[in-house]
DNA sequence: CAAATTAAGAAACATTTAGTTTCTTATGAG
DNA sequence: CTCATAAGAAACTAAATGTTTCTTAATTTG
């Protein structure tokens, strides 16, 4: 009669894997403060103290979710033969992985207190080593091809120059928390970037 | 023998500037989550109830600290003749009384948790209603004086083109967490502002 | 395959903090 | 001087974080 469920004493990976994505949820549909370590645990069928013996505290756990569960950043950079579709393409391959996480997580995971300087205090780990790093490489290395091509000098570009397609894209999903679209980065690209870039020589 | 002092009991206005003034400190000094309602009251020589009676939770009592101690936004804005100074000396009044207010306090403020939040979720309330608007009023003004000198044609002016140079200072103070610095701004209006409105007529 | 080790499940517990309630008493208005 | 009002004091509730202890299932190892 009663089913032949019940047997398993989920452990290591699986169990932990199991933890990460109900936090994920929970974070996505209740934000950071009414997520708590008990819902967590009882959403993915475990115990509260299961997970004190992987992370030392709540915050731990989030970033450690964000970190499964945030799209990762790419490396590979476009090389069609032309500066601004270089740009175009390769910020467009960072914002659309958010389209598929979608306004209502973003908003989950910024709408409450927590979580925003969780992330910025996280973009040490999370993303200035990984990322921001990543993100400002990649933004040299496609100049650096445009330069080659006799496009820009790059000399005259300053750092901040650099970072600027960057900085704007944070704001516009800091500002407006939904997944950028695609007419937004249009905008910064060819409104601004490109127009600043070829000012600049 | 004993001192002729605690006879008074505060009331009203005085309370509550005594109360906004050491939820300031404590904010500033410890941070979001380690400030408590029963420090802030012991800072303030009075009791929890009494913060209680007047704002109805811990987030409320932040935002009235702050918007009774942080710098208030200017409308006046300059009218030097000339785009490039109008626009520098406009922002520089900005962050200028940022300097005051000092690297540890901005610190105090952003580095806990809930602040962040808090400070995103007042925009509407402490800066949007008032402050953004005000801002965004005061850009289109300064350009609008711009274009009667014939130094510019505001036509050309996307909205995010105008609201550019109070974004990258917006990225500026949250990824420093530190005032702005006039070299900062200087990079902001003269490397990325001017030329790109240079190159855009 | 049996014994030993490891880690999960369960539940009670300690602590902190937000927020409430009730009662007493000082203060200021009339 | 009297009375309404709001401050002070203190006890209390209700989460939520983080801990501890014990039992028991799963895995490792000889």
């Amino acid at each position: 009669m009663a089913e032949t469920k019940k047997s398993t004493r989920r452990r290591g990976d699986i169990l932990e894997e199991a933890i990460l994505l109900a936090a994920w949820e929970e974070l996505a549909e209740t934000g950071y403060t009414n997520m708590t370590m008990e819902s967590v645990a009882t959403r993915a069928e475990t115990n509260k103290a299961v997970l004190y013996r992987r992370w030392d505290n709540k915050t731990e756990l989030v970033l450690a979710a964000m970190r499964k569960h945030l799209p990762k950043i790419k490396t590979e950079i476009p090389n069609t033969g032309n500066l601004r579709s270089d740009i175009y393409d390769y910020l467009h391959g960072l914002i659309e992985p958010m389209k598929l996480i979608g306004a209502q997580t973003i908003r989950g995971l910024f709408s409450e207190p927590t979580v925003w300087r969780i992330i910025i205090a996280a973009l040490p780990q999370i993303i200035e080593r990984q990322s921001e790093n990543k993100l400002t490489t990649a933004m040299a290395e496609i100049l650096k091809n445009a330069e080659l091509r006799g496009e820009i000098s790059l000399e005259k570009l300053t750092p901040r120059i650099i970072s600027l397609p960057l900085n704007l894209l944070q704001v516009e999903l800091i500002t407006k928390l939904e997944p950028i679209s695609d007419q937004a980065l249009a905008e910064i690209v060819d409104d601004i970037f490109i127009p600043l870039i070829r000012a600049t020589r």
